[in-house]
DNA sequence: AAGCGGTGCAACCGCGTCTCC
DNA sequence: TGGAGACGCGGTTGCACCGCT
């Protein structure tokens, strides 16, 4: 176990920070900055080596930290940061202002991991091979997360849960949602563009990772994955998605179903066996009697038959709060840097599952959950057919 | 009231990356 | 170009606190 170098010294102080070196450290780094961190303790008169000081700054005494419990809000924008990120916990954390790498690390590991760990056998069991980002656990967070994404094996889809009711009348620009058409339920990408210039400025649509499209038109078959296979896309000499299938739709633009929120699985009402619920259809069918998985294959669901024959999907911020109301996950390329698409959640605001608020809350958490569907390896994954899903969910899973 | 186990968080450790010479 | 030092990050540990028995 060896230390950082100007850490060697047996002088240097280890273990809990006293008030007297927390105020050394915050006067000297008042006045000077830092600077050179393996000076710091030298200059600030304190025994501890530049790493430590370094540390104890960062993540206790600087003065623009946020402490206290994390939002619901934050909560969810962690979860679906780790989902698509990993554990770059930096990262994560740059996109929760006020809070630290090391505050959400610790968050991850003692409050959300734990509930997905308690909830875990089947989706192990079931899909061992499943790998998110090379991370296992991430996997199987992501199956847990949104476990009820569909992939047409055959055809190189990926059936993403329809909206919830709730969203009716949920208006993303020009993009409207119809309910009672599973196809309608495919959002129309355009071939994705650059973020904008002025990343304070947030663009909703940007963040939702599509533009309106004027002649999307919801009723059209054709809006569902094209089943000419996997289609490579490239922005500059970037791949995107190269598992995605491209959409047949007037030739270019991606489509990408939205997904709706399992309220009846979180809140434990959701029955494996009922048919609506099923993901049975046309072709190969996956279905559970209790934890079994029963059928080899991908479930092709069949939505024009029924328009309830929808899975769903848990929404983490409503697994965080306990409770859940219904919003949309919309899903665009995520070969293009997610966080371009993802806005700093607004501090402070209203919780924006809440359907009784008439914010636009909403798109932020809508811009989230968008970035959160699975990466191209993920896909990947999916569309051959190494894992599906597993509907049993927590009855609960409260904070 | 005391013991015990669980939980959360601050801090440490090791390693990879960056920067400078 | 390579080596050394500094920095940043993710994983892990240890301890204080809290609730339960």
């Amino acid at each position: 176990m060896g230390h950082h170098s100007c850490c060697d010294k047996k002088t240097v102080n280890r273990g809990l920070w006293s008030p007297e070196e927390d105020e050394k450290l915050i006067n000297y780094i008042s006045n000077y900055g830092h600077g050179c961190w393996s000076c710091v303790p030298k200059f600030a008169g304190l025994q501890r080596c530049g790493k430590s000081c370094r540390l104890r700054w960062i993540n206790y005494l600087r003065p623009d930290l946020k402490r206290g419990r994390f939002s619901p809000e934050e909560a969810a924008l962690i979860i679906e940061l780790q989902a698509i990120l990993g554990n770059k916990w930096a990262q994560i954390a740059k996109q929760l202002p006020g809070r630290t790498d090391n505050e959400v690390k610790n968050f991850w590991n003692t409050s959300i991991r734990k509930k997905l760990i308690s909830y875990d056998g089947p989706a192990i069991a079931t899909f061992p091979d499943v790998h998110f980002n090379g991370n296992s656990e991430e996997g199987l967070f992501s199956l847990n997360a949104n476990p009820n994404w569909i992939l047409n094996s055959q055809q190189d889809q990926l059936y993403l849960p329809t909206p919830t009711p709730n969203l009716q009348g949920f208006d993303h620009g020009d993009l409207k949602l119809e309910q009672t058409n599973y196809g309608a339920n495919l959002v129309q990408f355009p071939p994705p563009m650059a973020p904008p210039s002025n990343s304070s400025s947030y663009d909703p649509l940007w963040s939702l990772g599509y533009l309106p499209h004027e002649n999307f038109d919801p009723n059209q078959e054709h809006q569902n994955f094209s089943s000419s296979g996997a289609t490579q896309r490239y922005i500059g000499d970037k791949l995107i998605g190269p598992s995605i299938a491209t959409p047949n739709y007037d030739e270019d633009p991606l489509i990408v179903p939205m997904i709706p929120n399992p309220c009846e699985i979180i809140n434990g009402n959701f029955d494996p066996n009922q048919e609506h619920q099923n993901f049975g259809g046309s072709g190969a069918t996956q279905r559970y009697i209790s934890d079994k998985l029963i059928g080899p294959s991908i479930a092709t669901p069949n939505y024009d038959e029924d328009p309830l024959t929808v899975p769903m999907i848990p929404n983490p911020c409503e697994i965080i709060n306990g409770n859940f109301c219904g919003m949309s996950y919309s899903c665009a390329s995520l070969e293009l840097d997610p966080l371009a698409r993802l806005p700093h959640f607004p501090v402070g605001c209203n919780y924006p599952y809440d359907p009784h608020v008439p914010n636009n809350h909403m798109e932020y958490m809508d811009a989230i959950m968008s970035s959160s569907l699975p990466s191209a390896s993920t896909l990947s994954a999916l569309s051959s057919g190494q894992f599906a899903i597993n509907p049993n969910l927590p009855s609960s899973w409260e904070t």
